[in-house]
DNA sequence: GTGGTCTAGACCACA
DNA sequence: GTGGTCTAGACCACA
């Protein structure tokens, strides 16, 4: 389920975080469900548990899952709201690189055509 | 004119990047004009000359400024056209966010407005 | 009785130690009185039996306790004593934290005002 | 300045970033002071790079310092109030810590003890 | 030079 | 078994 690009420019860590809270955000995970291991994961990712590691103490200090040492790593109660309010930032993220495209002679039916593009694109659209 | 925040987490050579696509977008600098020296700027903007340096590569690379060596770097008669050229990757980078962010429970409605909001900041409207 | 707190950062271990402490210090459990069995306590806490034994072990261990193998765990002749011993270096971690907190601005009152908190809370004074 | 306690159980990142919040908090490095590089600090404590980076992350993430690639590591505007904020926890630890004390039979006055002790101790008291 | 990420692998307390 | 910390050392983009 976990698709991870080593390639790409965005660390591994934030793309294990983005994956899992794709999971959570569409219902796959609930709370109190268990995440794999760190072990687990790191073998399934080909990635080293350093890594995977420190995309769960992130988790964790989002308030996205609860980790107990010796125990494993659940899904938090407040993951939703939490992942919401993380996600925040990135909606400016959207207007910034907006701003710019606007400059540059883009035009806002041009922006707006990007976010339908996504839009349609959405397969969980019925689940949420 | 050039305003750099060197706090961002956007690098400062992809800042005076975006800042003189800006200036040539808009009118302000033309075909044939001549750019500031990378020393010149480099004072101007308190930066690292080798910052400076990158960004003016990275404007000739793409076609936006033609440099001749000891004589400086001049808007390309292609500016504009490369300028449009290199930002439609930034259009496939706001659809990219906006699809995690409709995953995450974001609606559309919310995503619409924050292009809106930046078209509404945008000063240039009528320039174009 | 006992109660555990499986998300909180303190041990489970350390928890049930303190929780017995508790037992013994209220008087609630008396000198040669049994503990229940390192098995009937980790199905009525639903904790791993590893983890009440690394419990039972550190209360002997502190004299607060005598485990005879085959027959149990009572209640240490010397239990009361122990138990304070045991705590002085609790006493030693709040001049320490508080310390952190006036370094860092907090001051006297609003420190005293964390003790007072804790002794309001405190539903035993009675019995004491 | 910095001192370290590689035996301690306070793991060593936590430590360093007790020992920066005290700097800032006692006034000896102020909003916009220049942090040690990482490898700097590491060389310093003979702690590993990444336990220091570690520290510098967790220390970003708070709002203590802001850190820009390539450039370094500042004490941040907001650092004061962070550092309070970031504080707050510990006060509640030290009701928890004495709430189990009350309970073992420690009196209010020996709590309050440790508190004064705490301020005698306390050698900036006049810098704040 | 700077910080950021990642791997490899060890060791620890805890359950 | 689990997560948490740490070391050693590499590589990267950025200034």
């Amino acid at each position: 389920m976990l698709v991870i690009d080593k390639i790409s420019r965005t660390p591994i860590y934030e793309q294990i975080v983005t994956n899992i809270e794709r999971e959570i955000a569409t219902g796959l995970m609930v709370e109190n469900d268990k995440l794999p291991s760190v072990r687990e994961l790191s073998v399934l990712l080909d990635a080293n548990p350093n890594t995977v590691q420190k995309a769960f103490t992130e988790l964790d200090r989002a308030g996205i899952v609860v980790s107990s040492p010796g125990k494993g790593c659940y899904v938090a109660p407040t993951a939703r709201e939490a992942i919401r309010a993380r996600s925040q930032c990135k909606l400016d993220e959207i207007t910034a690189i907006a701003r710019d495209l606007l400059y540059v002679g883009f035009t806002k039916q041009e922006l707006l055509a990007a976010i339908e593009r996504a839009d349609s694109e959405n397969t969980f659209k019925n689940i949420k």
